[in-house]
DNA sequence: ACAAATACTACGAAAAAGGTAGTATTAAAG
DNA sequence: CTTTAATACTACCTTTTTCGTAGTATTTGT
């Protein structure tokens, strides 16, 4: 349980990217792809869950790409979990509202689980994208290289 | 990303129980596998990490079982974590000191993970078995039932 | 000696994660 | 209006992890 997938990390590494971007500026998903050397096809289908979901606008066309919706500081690591996911539940048996989904759900573990649940929302409410965009990333191949 | 494995479901059903026991007394597999309807086999393998990490201690032979080592204030969240999945950690580049495992680990977004890896510590460290201990499980079987 | 408990290991099925391929759609640029 | 570079969508496959079963060994109280 608990292990930071794939999905996330691409997610995160591209939001990082995006937060530096330059207003009026785009990033698309093959120089992402180049610049850290993931996977395109994957990566773009990451992109558009985050542009599904609102949290970054997508250009089609040639000069198109990815942009921010809000600036950094707005952005929840919630929605971003959300975005990739599906959903930030940390098990079946929890609801939006926190209660069991079917009326005998087996779900003995429940309480626990839900004060469990509450500690780990009240962590992915609080972090921003801003907190991981100070840190630096390593790209296998820095813009100069890229023409 | 961050499901609740049936293995920390088990365990934690698990030391819960253990956590309202009297003193001096036992619990075994086979009465938490009847009392909650969870696979015998399975509960007996993780019971036994939760042994071999020194969280709870067994007894063997006819009147054995289980027991706290501690009591359940002392047991933080990130020990049974670490017993029942092996180690604590959410991405396999970081180690024990947080740094690349190798040299060139590829791991572009480690700075990153570094500071998720902080944050879920402290989380983990400053949970202990007494919060969950608190709630209400759901035994599909009630002691009386039992013999 | 017997029975009841834990300890250990190997195996298999099911589910989730990770990745590839192909096609459709959009829009800028000549 | 054709070309081209971008996103959008869907189906499929491979690998890894999770979940569960089975069998055997070991310990220990009666």
């Amino acid at each position: 349980m608990f292990r930071f997938t794939k999905d996330m990390e691409y997610a995160l590494i591209s939001l990082v990217e995006l937060s530096r971007l330059p207003p009026n500026q785009l990033v698309s998903a093959r120089e992402l792809s180049e610049r850290y050397e993931l996977p395109f096809k994957l990566l773009a289908r990451i992109l558009q869950k985050l542009g599904a979901a609102g949290v970054i606008k997508a250009f089609k066309g040639p000069q198109g790409g990815y942009c921010l919706v809000e600036p950094p500081h707005r952005v929840k690591l919630g929605r971003i979990i959300e975005a990739v996911r599906g959903d930030e539940r940390i098990a079946d048996c929890l609801t939006e509202e926190g209660s069991c989904a079917q009326d005998a759900c087996g779900c003995t573990i429940k309480p626990v689980i839900e004060l469990f649940q509450d500690k780990w929302l009240n962590f992915v409410e609080n972090t921003t994208l801003d907190e991981f965009a100070r840190s630096e990333l390593n790209p296998e191949r820095p813009m100069e290289m890229l023409g």
